[in-house]
DNA sequence: GCCGATCTTCACAAAATCTCGACACCCTCT
DNA sequence: AGAGGGTGTCGAGATTTTGTGAAGATCGGC
């Protein structure tokens, strides 16, 4: 069975791009709609496995958008909620979403529940949490454990998203700006020297050249050799 | 024999993820269906051995869904119904259901009826519950006991469920939302500190270093050495 | 209805982790 | 070499998460 596909249908589009790329990273096929209209759109077209949806939504709103996909075939709805009265409303109002997250959410957390609703169909069975290697490190998700050899280095949460992250796209370059939002999920004014620090730390655990600075733009897992 | 299957058909996707796990987890094939018409047409295709049915469905409702599958071939019906008043229902209408729960319920429960369905069938023996290792522990599903050495140690309902999902996958870190889903099943807005107070109560039956936390995301069982 | 066993929630302490500024050092450009 | 901003690092304080014991709520059996 190929790639279960998921459409995102978000207009902020930080948090579009960062949901997308970290999905993609977990192994799906991502498409991308950014107001209501387009979103039923990609919908009908894409015939996506599940669908992750704004609530807010410029042209009509995502509960309107769930409302119409719904009518033409069964998808499992993922809503993205801003507060929680809106969380509140939904729930009331049982529209066909089947989960939903109050901003700002955890982009681990968002795919952890992309995977429960999809195992639930498991006509699309979601891409493994499979461990890869990592020059002499071992990198598995399944565990959220990092090891060398025999012994297993600690990692905090962060430590370990933020790894997997750089890890993903090895040699790729990622600005502060993308690892915030990939990493900690969007939040709003809050940065200053966090990414550093963290970069920091997994230095310090993992040894100095597992992370390549790239001056004036941010950081990459080193790509040879690794 | 091999493995019998099950067919869940269910709408409320947390419910219906819930029950599939943990029949997967005791050994059955599961296939997952959330209306009445895909229902309909999953038991025509996967010609399940059981089929777990919810009373309240889109399309058309559990008790139609009942009656057409039943119309092709006999095959044993687990009914979940909402309220004790439909529960009244079925009964009197003698729908082909061969047995019912009301919802909440035990996913222990469930199991335990769908167990004991198969075996009135007699056709499709249930899958074995074998005693497992884990480290210097027995644990043992039938009995629903665990051993060390000579020694039984007394675990309660929920402190056993959850040993034996964490045990199922060792190694592998449960989040607090999981584990509620799998051993508690669905209940609308509850947790709290739950999950945390019976982990605490394991580890004082069977010693702290079975249980590993990992902090920020759930629990696991120590996989090596274990 | 009473009783014992169990489950859930709560409050507080203890740990673990995160954030962010200060300051020294480094890089790049001129 | 000097200027100017970017980066490494450290640590204090804030925040979040977890451990734990006890109180109250539930459930089932007698």
């Amino acid at each position: 069975m190929e790639l279960a596909t998921i459409a995102v249908i978000e207009d902020e589009s930080i948090i579009a791009a960062a949901v997308a790329a970290r999905l993609r990273r977990e192994g799906f096929r991502v498409e991308v709609a950014s107001d209501g209209p387009s979103g039923v759109d990609l919908c009908q077209r894409a015939r996506p496995d599940l669908v992750v949806l704004d609530v807010m939504l410029p042209g009509f709103d995502g509960l309107e958008v769930c409302r119409r996909i719904q009518r033409e075939r069964p998808v499992p709805v993922l809503m993205l909620t801003a507060r929680d009265s809106e969380t509140d409303m939904l729930v009331g109002l049982g529209i066909g979403a089947d989960d939903y997250m109050t901003k700002p959410f955890s982009p681990r957390e968002l795919v952890a529940r992309v995977r429960a609703l999809l195992r639930r169909v498991r006509k699309f069975p979601s891409p493994p949490d499979t461990t890869f290697r990592l020059g002499d490190l071992e990198v598995d998700p399944a565990r959220r454990q990092v090891r060398r050899g025999d012994e297993v280095i600690h990692l905090t949460p962060i430590e370990f998203e933020l790894l997997y992250t750089l890890a993903a796209r090895p040699g790729v370059v990622f600005t502060r700006e993308q690892l915030l939002s990939e990493v900690w999920g969007y939040r709003e004014g809050f940065g200053g020297r966090t990414v550093d620090s963290h970069v920091g730390a997994l230095r310090r655990k993992l040894g100095s050249d597992l992370l390549r600075t790239v001056h004036g733009v941010g950081y990459a897992v080193e790509a040879g050799g690794y």
